[in-house]
DNA sequence: CGCGACGTTGATTTGCCTCAACGATTGTGG
DNA sequence: CCACAATCGTTGAGGCAAATCAACGTCGCG
């Protein structure tokens, strides 16, 4: 039970699960250990699980026709990573989901979890309560992708996620920022200004 | 009772409520009316309701600090318009939430639906799997907007949502898809080709 | 009618991309 | 433990998509 702390943390912090449930739960829990570079979702598979990560990283993206890689989220320790709409509908998946270190995650199988939030409610309120705030978060991306220019996306990255800034590898947080890796590197490269 | 078949239709695609329960919940929607032009949500005021159309269209924009004007969402009937980051935190909006026509909605507060989502589970539910689609359907946009030429998103739009594209004025459709007024007439001034 | 809201069109500018070549660092097999 | 290849980052020249600025139609409404 102790091994499942960082979920069951995440999760209190949003509703109350009693013994029971908690126990019904990690029932359905899967460990999964995954190598630097590996996939947990490919294209053309079904995403079949919501993917937690306990340790590590990942980043979902996705190829385009031109052949260009866009990175739609980076995610780190206590973060869900999977293909969602893959996942909810059921339908193959257009993402790439990749792990950038060394990771272990926990899996939950959608034939499991989903059933289970008709079963318990607090579960379905903490995924509810989640989501609405992921989405939320979401739309400002879109704001700030539409809004403003290179430079000012970065720095405003730089500020709210230096730890990730630093994680991971220059070309995927700028294909993340929607711009091209030599274009950041010129950002970066540039006199600092005025804070 | 049957005013509200709307609102109620749509969530019974969803999930099943009894009759209780929709008495519940129609108890303590408010319907609002809403003329061409005004405001249902402005930057600096909190945004306290759940907002369904049930007749007319909105959209959800912001002003950068270039003065210019940004649209976050475009909704008619049966959607739902907010600043969602402000209702979830119930903190200072900061987008304009605007009707585009003489409007009809309902309203649900805050500090009686989120309540009745502890209460009642299928409503909980409801909610989680609207918001869980919307947030995959938001994430494509993200895509959209990074990976292809605004002729290309014009066009997708235009097949996607052939209504609403001739609905909105232009410049709103403009800055949706996160280009200027004057280059999407260009655009559709443009020879049309080969589809 | 006349004004405000909306759309068009053209000239010019610019932010960012593309392509290409070159470091630096890591890691892996012989 | 070194050699060589990947992998990742940097730098510069040139090009293009889309923005900006400005002026001018057009429609609908008070």
């Amino acid at each position: 039970m102790e091994q499942y702390q960082t979920i069951l943390g995440n999760i209190e912090r949003y509703v109350q699960l009693s013994d029971d449930e908690k126990h019904k739960l990690t029932s359905i829990i899967r460990t999964t250990r995954v190598k630097k570079r590996q996939f947990i979702v490919q294209p053309g598979f079904v995403c079949q699980y919501r993917n937690y990560i306990v340790k590590g990283a990942f980043r979902v993206y996705y190829i385009n026709n031109e052949g260009k890689e866009h990175t739609v989220s980076i995610g780190v320790e206590d973060w869900f990573v999977s293909d969602f709409y893959s996942y909810i509908n059921q339908a193959p998946a257009t993402f790439y989901v990749q792990a950038l270190e060394d990771s272990v995650i926990f899996q939950m199988h959608y034939d499991d979890i989903e059933p289970m939030c008709e079963e318990i409610h607090a579960l379905c309120q903490y995924f509810r309560l989640t989501t609405e705030k992921a989405f939320a978060y979401s739309r400002r991306r879109v704001i700030s992708n539409n809004s403003k220019g290179a430079e000012e996306r970065y720095q405003e990255y730089l500020e709210k996620y230096p730890n990730i800034a630093n994680r991971v590898p220059q070309y995927v947080l700028a294909s993340y920022l929607g711009i091209s890796a030599e274009f950041l590197s010129k950002i970066r490269a540039r006199p600092l200004k005025k804070s």
